[in-house]
DNA sequence: TGCAGATGTTAGCAGCTGCTAACAACCTTT
DNA sequence: AAAGGTTGTTAGCAGCTGCTAACATCTGCA
């Protein structure tokens, strides 16, 4: 039942987000992720081990195009929910809290009907 | 972030669902969740020293208050989820499974939002 | 050059959730 | 009463995600 995909979801979601202000590491991920670094070093082994992510001889992060590909699929979810909670009037703090957590749950079908709940709603503004 | 209520709130609504319908055994919930009755007779131990349930002599379960009034939460978020993306047009099998995922995670501002929206558009049927 | 600080890595631990194997306890059925 | 089926329980294992302690590596500054 359970899709098991947050952990995998946030690091790649995270490491495409900082990809676009510069290099990269591990020290960065474990901040922004609140861990500390073994853990985020031993989890990147994994994600080059199933083919999300390469290091670079400086230890640099950097997407593949599977990983990219899974990043910008859950960007784009969270964006979507975030949106969607705050023109419910969800303060921001709290509806990004819920994206996060919803994001990695939800089927293409749930996508599509809030997605476009979201876009009727922004017409009608 | 995460609450990892998960396997607790899973736990306690099938409770309520079951006892409603005669006695709670251990077998029935492993049935019904889909996992081994060891799994559930350890963890049924654990839900009686949280507090939520407690066993009568003949090993059946019965909630507590407090284990009630999580099971009842629970079922109450899954139920509005429910109607929520079914009113979306969501198939129903896929509303179910997304409702389950989605009801552990969400805070009270974003159920009151959803619950909102949802009798919005009942009324505007 | 040499030290200090940041970063990366390894080893070992813990809690969660699940499993199988094995045994105990009970109940039916012959 | 013996045999077999269902249920409960215990022990030991595994995978996931996190931690600390300790060590290695690198880099910049004095």
């Amino acid at each position: 039942m359970r899709r098991k995909m947050t952990r995998r979801e946030d690091y790649l979601k995270l490491i495409y987000t900082l990809f676009r202000k510069g290099e990269v590491h591990g020290a960065d991920l474990a901040d922004a992720l609140d861990v500390k670094r073994p853990t985020v070093c031993v989890y990147l082994k994994r994600l080059v081990d199933i083919g999300d992510i390469v290091m670079d001889e400086h230890h640099c992060v950097h997407l593949t195009q599977q990983g990219l590909q899974i990043a910008e699929s859950t960007l784009d979810k969270h964006g979507m929910l975030l949106e969607l909670l705050q023109n419910l009037c969800v303060p921001s703090e709290v509806a990004a809290g819920d994206a996060c957590a919803i994001e990695h749950n939800i089927s293409p079908e749930t996508y599509s009907a809030l997605k476009q709940l979201l876009n009727e709603r922004q017409v009608n503004v």
